[in-house]
DNA sequence: GTTCTGACA
DNA sequence: TGTCAGAA
């Protein structure tokens, strides 16, 4: 089992989650129907969520302290999410040379999180002496 | 005892 | 968002 497998994996209860995160159960539902987190559900009906799930919402509180929306929010997780793969993919070398130059390309006209806090300085100047 | 959904002074 | 009801 690989580790975005393992973050996948649904473990908490909502009140562990509770504890976790310190939100209300209360709020981590509202979240959910406003699809910034997506937790399983048991036979039962109830709640089980992801570490991945508990980074979200942990993501979620610090953004919701500096005045962001929910709206905002999702925007900034969805975007953080693609940004990831990419640095998965960049890591694991499963890009090829001319997806690399694309992708260097787009951060030079359209700079994202990738340059700024997700990448970090020894990636972005391997990019540049790589050719 | 814990969690779920729906509703609202 | 808090909180209460009624059910699972």
């Amino acid at each position: 089992m690989n580790d975005k497998e393992r973050r996948m994996m649904p473990l908490f209860s909502i009140g562990i989650v509770m504890k976790l995160t310190e939100l209300t159960a209360r709020q981590i539902r509202y979240y959910e129907e406003h699809k910034l987190i997506f937790p399983e559900r048991t036979s039962g009906n109830q709640r089980l969520f992801s570490f991945n799930d508990v980074d979200r919402l942990l993501e979620i509180k610090k953004l919701l302290d500096n005045g962001l929306n929910l709206t905002g929010i999702k925007l900034l997780l969805d975007e953080s999410d693609v940004e990831k793969e990419k640095l998965a993919k960049i890591r694991k070398s499963e890009l090829t040379e001319k997806e690399l130059r694309t992708i260097l390309k787009n951060e030079l006209s359209h700079p994202s999180k990738l340059g700024k806090t997700n990448l970090r300085q020894g990636e972005l100047a391997r990019f540049f002496s790589k050719h």
